[in-house]
DNA sequence: GGCGGGTAGGAGAACGTTATCAGAGTCCTG
DNA sequence: CAGGACTCTGATAACGTTCTCCTACCCGCC
C-alpha cells in the first residue's frame, strides 16, 4: 500500500507539498497539485486513516453497543444510527453484548482502546462504572432504548409506561378484567418499565393482578413459547395478555396456536413492538409501535451534536411516544365457559 | 487519556520497560511489573489501539458490507460474522450499501482507508474493480450471499437454484401447473439465480411460463405488495406463486389478504427465507430456509483462516443447501371456479 | 579473573500522516 | 527601491505505541 511519501517522490515534490495538495489546505500551485494528484492516481493511493487519527486525535468512528443485532428492533436502531452519521463521515463498529455485563465490559474496553469518538449504547446495567470512566476520558455517550439510573449522558427512549398503559387500557375498554403480562427481565430497564406500566394501569383501573398473571421471560422467543402455557393452566386464567416484546410475542403466538387457543375469543393478545409481519397474521396483531429507526437516528444526531460541540449543555433526554396500533387480536372477552364456535 | 509515557513516569521506569511489563514480552522483573501495573491501574490506562495498529500494520478490525442490516436475513448474517470473529479479538465496522454501487464504493474507500484487516461483503456488482484493487493491496475478502462473476475471493453462498427448485417442484407435485414468480432484481446475483432456478424447473417439468407470470420486484416489502396484484388481474392467473425473498413475501401476503384471496385454496404461496414468524401465520407459510447466521459465521471463519494464514490456497466456495420447510400455504389447487367455503 | 549466558532496563527508531515553521520568490505600493 | 503582503515550498516535529539495539549487572564455571 503506497504512502504519501511514495506519492511525493513520484510527483517530485516534498511530502509536505503532497500532503497539502491532497489535503486541500495551505498553498499549492496548480502545477504541483496536478502532479501530485496524477501520482496519487497512478499509485492508487489511499490515505492511511490510522496515521491521520494519530495526529488528529479523532478516529471518525463511533461505537454502537446493542444487545442483539439479530433482533429486528435493534437492527432498525442500528440502521437509524448509521444513516444519521454516514453523512458526517463516521463509520460505526457494531457490538452485540447479549445483555451480558461481561461481554459489555469487553466491548467497552475494545471501543475505548480503538479511541472511538463517541458511543451509542443500549446499556444492560452493570457497566455503569466503565461508562462513567469512558465519559470522563472525554468520549461522548448517548444511551438508546434503555438508560442507567444516574449516568449523566444523553438518552433517547420510548415512553414504555405510556405504551403499555395504552395497550392495557385498550384491553380494559374492550371489557377485559383478567389481564396477564408476559414481561421481560426485571434487571433490564425496558423489562422493569413495561412491567410497572402494566401494574400501574391495573392498579389505577382497580383491577386485581392474580397469582401467575405476571410471567417473567427473557425477551427471547423460546421464553414466550414456554411461558404462555402457564397462563393457560391457571384456574383464574386471564382473558387477555400483554407481551412485552417482539420475540416473545412470536413464541407466545406459536404456543397459543399449538394449544389451539383462538385469538381473540379465548385469549386476546397485544404485543410490544409493531413488526412488519403483524398485519399479515390472522387475526392481525394489535401492537404498541415504537419507532426503532428513529430512536437510532435521533441517538446518532444527538451524538453528532456533541461531537461537533454544537450542543454542550446538560444531558438531554428525548422520549418518543409509542402508538397503539389497533388491529384485531383483542376482541371482547368470553362471557362464560368455553368459547362459542362461530 | 493517559499514555504509556505517563504510566512509565509514574512507575519510575522507562517507556520501554513499561511497554514490556504491560505487553508481557521481553524481560521484566517482578518488582518492575508490579510497579507498572499499579501505575496503569491508578491512571486508568487504556492502550491506544491506533498507535499499536500503526506499528503492527494490523488493525484487528474487519469490514462488513451488506445491503441492509434492517433486513432480518442480513442482520443474522452480520450476527454470525461477529460471533465467529469475536473470539479472535476482531471488531467489525458495519456498512449498509443498500445495493447502491455508489454507496458501496464510498464504503469500500472508507474501509480501505481505515486499513481493515479483512472484509466480508455481499457485493451488489458494479464495484468489482475496487474490490480487486483492495485484494491486490493485500486485504482478504470473503463474499457472502452473493458473488461476483470472476472475483478470485472466497465465497459463502446458498444454493439458490436448488432451493427454488425444491419449492417449485413441491408446488408441481401438489398439482399446480400455473406457477408464477415474484422475483428480485435481475442485476443482483440472488435475483438472477432464483429466477433462473424457477425457469429451469418449469422448463424441466414441461410447464409453460405465461405472460405476466414473472414479476420483477426489488426485494422490498412495497414491491411485493404492489406486484402481487398483477398476478390477480391476469386472464391466465397462476394458482401458485413463488416469492423470491422475505420482505417481498410480507408485502405479497398483505396484498393477498387485502384482496381477500384465500391461501392456499385460491393462491398457493412459497417464500424464500424462512422467518421466525412463518409458523404463526394462517396458514403457516411454506418457505425455503437458508441459514443466514451460518452463512455469516462461515464467512467469518474463512476470513479468519486467511488472516491467520492457516489457509492460503486458491479461493474456496462454500455452498449451503437450503431446506424446504413444508407448512400449509400451498395445498392442492382449485379444480374449477371459485373456491369452496369450508 | 576472564568469559559466556541469562536477566534487566533504557535510548531511540519506526509506522504514515498533519502541522508548524522558516526560507525564498513574486508582486504591489508608496 | 524598500517594505510589506502574498504565494509557494521543504524540513522537521509531533501523535503513542512496539521493537531493535545496546549497556549493565549477576552468577557460575573453567
Amino acid at each position: 500500500m503506497p504512502t504519501i511519501r511514495d506519492v511525493a517522490r513520484r510527483a517530485g515534490v516534498s511530502v509536505a507539498a503532497a500532503a497539502r495538495a491532497l489535503g486541500g489546505y495551505g498553498y499549492t500551485s496548480a502545477a504541483t497539485r496536478e502532479k501530485v494528484l496524477r501520482a496519487a492516481q497512478a499509485l492508487d493511493y489511499h490515505p492511511n486513516a490510522i496515521a491521520r487519527s494519530m495526529i488528529k486525535g479523532r478516529t471518525q468512528t463511533l461505537g454502537v453497543i446493542v444487545s442483539d443485532n439479530a433482533n429486528p428492533f435493534f437492527a432498525s436502531v442500528v440502521r437509524g444510527i448509521e444513516d444519521a452519521v454516514l453523512g458526517q463521515g463516521y463509520a460505526i463498529v457494531l457490538c452485540n453484548a447479549d445483555e451480558d455485563p461481561a461481554k459489555e465490559a469487553i466491548y467497552l474496553r475494545t471501543v475505548r482502546q480503538k479511541r472511538v469518538d463517541g458511543l451509542v449504547i443500549s446499556p444492560s446495567g452493570g457497566s455503569a462504572a466503565a461508562l462513567r470512566g469512558l465519559m470522563d476520558s472525554g468520549t461522548s455517550i448517548v444511551q438508546v432504548d434503555r438508560r442507567l439510573p444516574r449516568l449523566a449522558a444523553d438518552a433517547v427512549l420510548t415512553d414504555n409506561r405510556a405504551g403499555v398503559r395504552a395497550a392495557v387500557e385498550h384491553l380494559i375498554r374492550l371489557g377485559h378484567r383478567r389481564i396477564g403480562i408476559l414481561s421481560g427481565p426485571r434487571r433490564l430497564y425496558t423489562g422493569r418499565e413495561r412491567l410497572e406500566g402494566y401494574l400501574a394501569t391495573m392498579r389505577d383501573a382497580g383491577l386485581p393482578v392474580a397469582d401467575g398473571w405476571v410471567q417473567e421471560g427473557n425477551f427471547k422467543e423460546a421464553s414466550g413459547y414456554e411461558l404462555v402455557g402457564r397462563f393457560l393452566g391457571l384456574r383464574r386464567r386471564p382473558t387477555a395478555i400483554f407481551i412485552a416484546n417482539n420475540l416473545m410475542t412470536i413464541g407466545a403466538l406459536l404456543g397459543l396456536k399449538e394449544a389451539g387457543v383462538r385469538i381473540p375469543e379465548e385469549m386476546a393478545v397485544v404485543g410490544f413492538d409493531d413488526m412488519d409481519w403483524a398485519p399479515i397474521l390472522t387475526p392481525p396483531l394489535t401492537a404498541v409501535a415504537q419507532p426503532g429507526y428513529h430512536l437510532g437516528a435521533t441517538a446518532g444526531r444527538l451524538l453528532l451534536e456533541r461531537l461537533a460541540q454544537s450542543y454542550r449543555g446538560r444531558p438531554r433526554t428525548v422520549v418518543f411516544q409509542p402508538r397503539l396500533v389497533v388491529r384485531e387480536s383483542c376482541g371482547a372477552p368470553l362471557r362464560q365457559g368455553p368459547g362459542v364456535r362461530r
